[in-house]
DNA sequence: TCTGGGGTCCTAGGACCC
DNA sequence: TCTGGGGTCCTAGGACCC
């Protein structure tokens, strides 16, 4: 392959700094100078953090109750995760930035990958500065953005970047990145997790530098493929295979943990279908059918009592996106798996063996099948459920079987925020 | 008392086939 | 008496990410 200086890719990783707890404080400016964080589904730990709460020694992760008395000493303003808010200046964020490149390939919710060639890649920095300027213009978000010959130095660019003043650039072979990367512990590199931290120490690797002047052979038997496409691309060497965007998803998953403990097997079954009702509208949002669902429920981690985690697979008689076939499958699955006695703390069902929906649409076999007449039914049906729950709100529209809003395992969030940006209701007025 | 949810990829091992 | 080995497919579990 043919590579000169000139005509190579030079990677942009465009962060959004402390993203939830900055969307947060978009629409409430009487927080500006206080700790503000987000917390998870049920309000169990930390996610997101301002400045001044990260300062305050709040940790990523941390559980709520543990930092409570801190929380409350020093007045922090504390929110329940408020994923359409999130979602929706997300969109705008990236649309500004694509009104600046001709691509932008969304890794996360809050950060993107954006490839820089010829002419683009030789102003990279004056470019860099040009979007962190417009995308703070045009949504008040402020980014960090690294730049690096591989996505994975961009990536370690950017977090440093943070407390440099915004851009940084990191490029295989200089002294600068060198230095760097000596002084960078291997867990703060992109793809080494807890667990390789510990085997790479028990073998004196502790920097990224050390990972990647380290024995291919060596990296690949102890981390296997995905280790090795790590240390390459801190040499400078593009592995894309681990970061490329999937044709098209290869599972769908809903699953959550109750906001009260369960006994009931029909307070389960309630939870089930509303997961069905979830991943039922996602699937025909984006035109797909599953062919197969795993239903899992399992007690808690933590807590006292005896433990019990169980998971089955249901497989479905013909591909569908229809709410009911997927209750119908969660109840089998559920009475296969279900034990009395048990307190409950969470349940989910991932889906499997997902197809285009036009890959089967108008085939002659699913024309003339028993049951073609029901199965036009429910897709109207599923239709009109769609149509209106889109009109009047989610969940405005549902089966029987979900249960009510206000059953006791519905998750618990508390100190959410209004829909700013999403809801007419939660429009902000102004007198 | 109270510890998230939604994804992807890799590997090892069993079943099955010839 | 003698009793293979290699390929493929599937699944469960591990590890990682934000």
């Amino acid at each position: 392959m043919r590579s000169t200086s000139s005509n190579r890719t030079l990677w942009a990783l465009v962060d959004c700094n402390n993203f939830f707890a900055s969307c947060e404080r978009l629409f409430r400016p009487d927080l500006a100078n206080r700790p503000v964080i987000v917390l998870s589904s049920n309000d169990g730990c930390v996610v997101a953090r301002s400045n001044e709460a990260k300062a305050l020694g709040i940790g990523m992760g941390e559980p709520e109750f543990k930092v409570r008395p801190l929380l409350r000493r020093h007045t922090v303003a504390v929110f329940s995760s408020n994923f359409a808010l999130y979602g929706d200046i997300s969109a705008r964020v990236m649309r500004t930035m694509e009104s600046l490149v001709p691509h932008v390939e969304q890794y996360s919710i809050d950060e993107a990958f954006i490839p820089l060639t010829g002419p683009l890649a030789a102003n990279a920095d004056e470019l860099a500065g040009t979007l962190r300027k417009r995308v703070a213009g045009w949504t008040s978000i402020v980014t960090s953005i690294g730049l690096g010959t591989t996505r994975t130095l961009a990536k370690l660019a950017s977090d440093a970047a943070k407390k440099s003043g915004g851009v940084l650039r990191l490029e295989a072979g200089t002294a600068g990145t060198d230095a760097m990367l000596a002084q960078t512990p291997v867990g703060e590199v992109w793809g080494i997790g807890r667990r390789s931290v510990e085997k790479l120490r028990l073998r004196g690797i502790l920097t990224a530098k050390n990972l990647r002047d380290a024995d291919d052979g060596k990296t690949r038997k102890l981390l296997s493929i995905a280790g090795l496409h790590t240390a390459l691309e801190l040499r400078g060497i593009s592995c894309v295979s681990r970061t490329e965007i999937p044709a098209s998803r290869r599972t769908m998953v809903s699953s959550r943990s109750f906001g009260q403990r369960v006994t009931d097997k029909e307070h389960l079954a309630e939870a089930l279908a509303m997961h069905a009702a979830n991943v039922g509208e996602r699937l025909r949002r984006e035109k797909l059918l599953c062919g197969a669902i795993t239903v899992h429920i399992r007690t808690s981690r933590y807590g006292q009592g005896p433990f019990y985690d169980e998971t089955t697979q249901i497989g479905l008689p013909f591909p569908t996106a229809s709410t009911k076939d997927l209750i119908r499958a969660t109840r089998e699955g559920l009475e296969s798996i279900f034990r009395p006695g048990f307190s409950y703390a969470k349940a989910g069902i991932m889906l499997f063996d997902l197809i285009s929906r036009n890959a089967l649409q108008g085939s002659l076999a699913e024309a003339v099948a028993p049951g073609a007449d029901a199965k036009r039914r429910d897709r109207e049906l599923m239709r009109v459920l769609d149509a209106a729950n889109r009109k009047f709100g989610r969940g405005a529209l549902r089966f029987a079987a979900e249960g009510g809003a206000d059953a006791p395992w519905q998750a618990s969030r508390s100190k959410r925020s209004p829909h700013w940006t999403t809801v007419w209701e939660d429009l902000l007025l102004v007198r």
